[in-house]
DNA sequence: TATTATACTGTATGTATATTCAGTATAATA
DNA sequence: TATTATACTGAATATACATACAGTATAATA
């Protein structure tokens, strides 16, 4: 992305407020008008120099044909980038995590809601994580990965069975998961004869009351 | 908002998969070849339908000026109906809750997040309330109301200091605020000597990890 | 039964619009 | 110093587009 003078800005918010309040894209008159120009060749090359930057798209022989794009990360973030993201139930089975058949149901959520991106949320059964704030019923935003470190909090499938742990791996074929809770003991897995596998991490939290 | 028809619908549908591919509306002519019209025509009336019907709004004389309406509410909640919250520290002074000094910044949220609506996020400072699941720095979401209960957990300003704590109020003249920690001890407050306020009531938590 | 809404084709037209060309002027860069 | 980018005015034009008019046909409603 080149850089953009003041009066290049300036069209470019013209005509991204011109579409928030009418729902489609300026005429170079329209942007005439709203800049003060009198000639709509003014607008043109504007509109040119805009396009070679990279910051709109210039349909060619069509009215109104501009459009914007996105590359800044912090105007999708706060407009556009929203997605809906599946709950899923602390359910075991051998079943993939995501199958249609655990979603309880979808949730509108900004997409950078989260420093770290995510894959779904997860609703915690139990209060073996009591001690970190997870409580029954919390969502956990989990981000799908096998990259984990000592001290993440991990969601974890130990043959059947899932759950939400503190992650540590003391030896190469040894991995203990750690509740935050004293009612509870440590599970230790041998990975030379256990079915063990990460499905991803905990990066956030949501309760509803 | 009057019936739809199953091809007005269709119509719609391509309207709005051409605003989302290109940026902006089609023309009675585009409509055409995507729907298979041989005749502008065809278009223009099932527009007018859409228009009357309050799903479209058409600008007369503009070149590809046609907008979606949006009254659907899932519609919204999945896609539009998400605002800017902000986020208050957990200031104390005189000053109001949400005066622009106290607004660490902005998050956006669909409004539908939590099923009670809120007005705005506060940080938590301290863990006096950690049993209740409620850590240093975790975001709770606010309704700004007077109407609270025993054992909500609710946000209060005592003298000048706002804190966030179990309500229980055993006398007409008298309030207890109860921490969610053993190393914390109870307030008690009397309504007759002592300047109090409900701030509002803790409806939601967000963790950032 | 008459009327209205839906669902089209086909033609025509005024104007809305993109787009090019010809200039002027200033500041930044090579 | 010549060149290029920015920042405009002003005029001209081909065409993209909205929109009206004239039909045809079917199903639903009053």
């Amino acid at each position: 992305m080149k850089d953009i003078t003041p009066q290049q800005n300036k069209v470019l918010d013209c005509i991204k407020v011109y579409i928030k309040e009418t729902g489609f894209p300026p005429t170079r008159s329209d942007i005439c008008k709203e800049m003060g120009f009198k000639s709509p060749n003014s607008a043109e090359t504007h509109l040119r120099a805009l396009e070679k930057k990279g910051f709109i798209s210039i349909a060619s022989g069509a009215s109104r044909g501009i459009s914007i794009i996105n590359n800044d990360i912090k105007e999708e973030a706060s407009s556009y980038d929203s997605n809906e993201y599946p709950i899923v139930g602390l359910v075991a089975a051998g079943s993939p995590t995501l199958a249609s058949e655990n979603i309880e149901k979808q949730v509108n959520c900004p997409s950078n809601f989260f420093s770290t991106s995510f894959d779904y949320f997860l609703r915690v059964k139990g209060l073996s994580m009591k001690d970190a704030g997870i409580m029954e019923d919390d969502l956990i935003a989990v981000k799908k990965t096998h990259d984990v470190r000592n001290g993440d909090i991990v969601i974890a499938r130990i043959e059947d069975e899932v759950t939400v742990k503190y992650f540590r791996k003391p030896a190469d074929d040894m991995i203990i998961l750690e509740p935050a809770n004293d009612d509870f003991n440590d599970i230790e897995i041998n990975l030379r004869n256990e079915d063990f596998f990460i499905e991803g991490k905990y990066v956030g939290l949501i309760r509803e009351n």
